[in-house]
DNA sequence: TTGTATGCGTTATCAT
DNA sequence: ATGATAACGCATACAA
């Protein structure tokens, strides 16, 4: 079934089919009714490869995720896709490994699918530097800025990662933990890893003479956070009081390395994640958290997109975060500070 | 870029080029060298939608997923994703409501996207028999059977879902639960639920006189496992010893619902699960469920669809489950028997 | 308001 | 082994 079948059994023409398919103005209401009656009745459905042919641009929306195994790159999809389903852009979703590069991903995509708008989940400032200047269609990275990049068609939608870090660690440090351990990715490879450490550098530095026990770098995973547990625990002993994991996961599988070594969470080790996935707050105990908003995240790079494929100028907002504390983190000290820190939304 | 323009830059015609691209015979070496390096040099891409529309297919294989909050199916989607990656087939991934028909849906794909095959996760023999006599491209559906549905083109992926919770559902008695509540959707709408509570029964007549406490249904996500369990525990009072949930996420809901009454798990309640999701193993008590092999399942789904594309007839595949023992079970009675149950593939 | 004609980039058929 | 050309289904500029 195509619109040359729909012509011949409505007796309408071509372009008046095509017309009413798009709904364009310049058309008759009873041409509209009894080809739209037609369109229903048989189900039919354009052929989207034509269309995109002959439009030079397939009308989808390409989102890449940088790693497979993210929980929170995995809310953000349901999410995003929930807030793209009601407009008429499909969704190509294209999973790469955390050290595939995603600008060259995304322009071999472009050339093959000419979509009209990009999200990164997740990015590293080094691959846009060097390529993102070939991608012509606007584009929005998520969970990183781009906002020093100064790409005319690149948006970004990212929390605060240093700022966030550095209230994590605040936080432990003003329930009076010393002895801390920090547990995160290869600051090297992992950009955002290497801002929430910087974070914690800036937190350290409100405490003269305060250092980390150490500082463990792994996979984002649990099996990753209970390895990394295990070697804090070996090189610093039960020394540590407390430990900052870079993601819930990372936490999660810290905890459970934890109590395998028959210490108690928070009594004898305090932990304190980030991300803020769901399954922490079914936990035991329930995970004290830097909460990062994915809704809040989905909604608006879904809306920044939208807008700037429509024309608007590019954008960078950060999304606040909160510190959600929860049953994880003990206080060593009698000292009782209010800490629940957390930053507005600001546009850049 | 197209191939108008590497006929250009090459010297040769249209129709050389086309044969190049697509590794056909009677091409010169010479051709087929001087062609590849400007692709290589150029990064050309073929345009699929020119392709597509010319080939009167898509050469894509569409997921359907139904129920976006599956964790289960999400960890299908990741090891489809990596499995197709190796082909040429793009993949498509839609996401549909749990209430929504997918075999309507894969109607509407197929119109528009011609695909060369279909993937359901999850999926209603209801909505099959009225429908799937209208799909012409082999498909697999995965986590339930369509060996009895009879269609050619349609394969099936699953586990042996009554099997499974009887095997559950004897383990908790043969260590000694008499009083155990199940937790799982509903039986009018899922069939999934329907069969496991089906092996609930079969488990049950093993044990004459033997009753459930309750059948309490609900959304499977972790806030209707905490709810769940919170009627269960209002209904029951502290009766019950054991908890079959038919979803990982459901027992850890309701193992977090256990702790906020005071209770202890598996010393007060012991609970089952049903998936063996990964962060099970992370959890305290470490979550004893029946494990489903989603490896396998996604290699086998693919396999087959691959064939079945190839021309090979449909199979249906019982995929095998283990009973997954870890912490979340306490044995009430002394006695000792060994119930690592766990079915053989079978094909029927 | 409607109809007609052209071309999007590719594959495939035919001729050379 | 290669080149020319027609079609795939649609949107759109132009003609009526």
């Amino acid at each position: 079934m195509t619109i040359k079948d729909l012509a011949r059994l409505s007796g309408y023409s071509l372009g008046t089919v095509s017309r009413v398919l798009n709904n364009q103005p310049n058309v008759s209401d009873k041409a509209r009714e009894t080809i739209m009656a037609i369109v229903k009745e048989a189900g039919f459905e354009l052929n989207s490869n034509a269309k995109n042919l002959k439009q030079q641009r397939s009308n989808s929306i390409v989102v890449i995720v940088k790693g497979r195994a993210n929980e929170l790159f995995a809310q953000l999809v349901e999410q995003i896709q929930a807030r793209v389903a009601g407009t008429d852009y499909p969704l190509i979703v294209h999973y790469i490994d955390e050290d595939e590069n995603e600008v060259h991903c995304a322009l071999q995509l472009c050339r093959e699918k000419k979509p009209v708008g990009i999200l990164f989940l997740g990015g590293t400032s080094q691959n846009f530097l060097a390529d993102f200047g070939e991608i012509q269609v606007p584009a929005v990275l998520v969970t990183n800025t781009a906002a020093h990049l100064g790409f005319a068609n690149l948006s970004s939608v990212s929390t605060d990662d240093a700022a966030a870090a550095c209230s994590a660690l605040s936080y432990l440090m003003d329930q009076g933990h010393r002895e801390i351990a920090v547990i995160g990715g290869d600051c090297q490879v992992s950009e955002i890893s290497r801002l929430r450490y910087e974070g914690c550098a800036k937190a350290l530095r409100q405490y003269p003479g305060m250092e980390l026990c150490s500082y463990e770098t792994t996979r984002f995973s649990l099996q990753g956070g209970y390895a990394s547990m295990e070697r804090v625990l070996n090189s610093c002993g039960h020394r540590v009081t407390a430990v900052f994991a870079m993601a819930d996961v990372l936490a999660l599988g810290a905890i459970r390395c934890i109590y395998d070594h028959d210490l108690r969470v928070p009594e004898d080790v305090s932990v304190i994640g980030f991300d803020g996935v769901p399954v922490g707050r079914f936990y035991t105990p329930k995970l004290t958290t830097v909460r990062q908003q994915t809704e809040q995240m989905a909604t608006d790079c879904v809306k920044i997109l939208l807008d700037t494929i429509d024309g608007a100028p590019s954008r960078h907002l950060t999304i606040p975060y909160d510190l959600t504390i929860y049953e994880s983190v003990k206080r060593l000290n009698a000292e009782m500070k209010e800490d629940s820190k957390s930053c507005e939304a600001v546009e850049s």
